[in-house]
DNA sequence: CATATATTGAGAATGATTCACAATCGCAAT
DNA sequence: ATTGCGATTGTGAATCATTCTCAATATATG
């Protein structure tokens, strides 16, 4: 059994809820992918899975991710909205340039230490942190001139 | 004149836009406070304000906004569309319980350092940066048990 | 196996965002 | 100041995403 499904199994347990072969079928496709989705290409990667699974089971079920920490609301450039699942990544960051919208990755471990005594000084036990910087790239600043 | 209009008239000119006064009361508007804002709250404080300026022409000056780097598309709790403006604040960081959603600021002028060193490395000039830590708040984790 | 509750799909209802269009506006060139 | 032209606006209609309703199933529990 993965990692998400324990959690998410647990979780619905937790509220009297069940783990019907519908969650099932779109936990597995949400998770077989580390990229940002949202709710209409979700569904179409399921229709062509063969699954004749309802948008509306879709649209309910993604309180229910987002209240279990399964999966977080996100934002794509021009500000339709998204999703992320929070499993099987180790915490990246990104630098976005407010200029051409370029983004590059990065991993800074050492701001892991710093993170946890903030969180433990406020009682909070973390399980995942982003970092995002905007600033110009090379680029834009050199074309600027 | 502010440091946002500036900008914002710069980048109209460049583009054979005008500014308008419809459009410079909807920019006062959203530079008047600090927090996020979302289309509909928006609306609001204007016709507060005494002014007739209709929905559409905000949608329409979003994208504007957007585009010349002023505002950002960000999303709420339960992942509604909201824009935060990106001038007048130092930064300020999150732990956010997946839980509850309680929001808690911190500020970590520590991390500062770290990014900028990775900034250098990739050729970036940043003048924003923003850390989010989810995790799960004492007094949730309290009531789990 | 019976019961109570949760879940589903379909389609209707709602609400947010975009579009179309006719009436103004603002700027630049006279 | 006047004219001409493209940009901008408000209105209301159209579209699109999301939520809701309801009747039919499925699931867990005793």
């Amino acid at each position: 059994m993965k990692k998400w499904e324990a959690q998410f199994t647990a979780y619905l347990k937790d509220r009297s809820l069940t783990y019907t072969p519908e969650r099932k079928t779109i936990l597995e496709e949400i998770f077989s992918s580390h990229d940002h989705f949202d709710v209409e290409s979700l569904h179409d990667r399921l229709r062509e899975r063969g699954s004749r699974i309802s948008v509306a089971t879709i649209y309910r079920l993604i309180p229910l991710l987002v209240e279990s920490g399964m999966i977080r609301p996100a934002t794509d450039r021009r500000g339709r909205p998204t999703y992320e699942h929070l499993f099987g990544h180790r915490p990246h960051h990104h630098l976005i340039c407010s200029r051409c919208g370029k983004v590059v990755e990065f991993r800074l471990d050492a701001a892991e230490k710093l993170l946890d005594r903030v969180c433990e000084r406020n009682g909070f036990s973390p399980f995942d942190y982003r970092i995002g910087v905007r600033g110009v790239c090379a680029a834009c600043r050199r074309e600027e001139r």
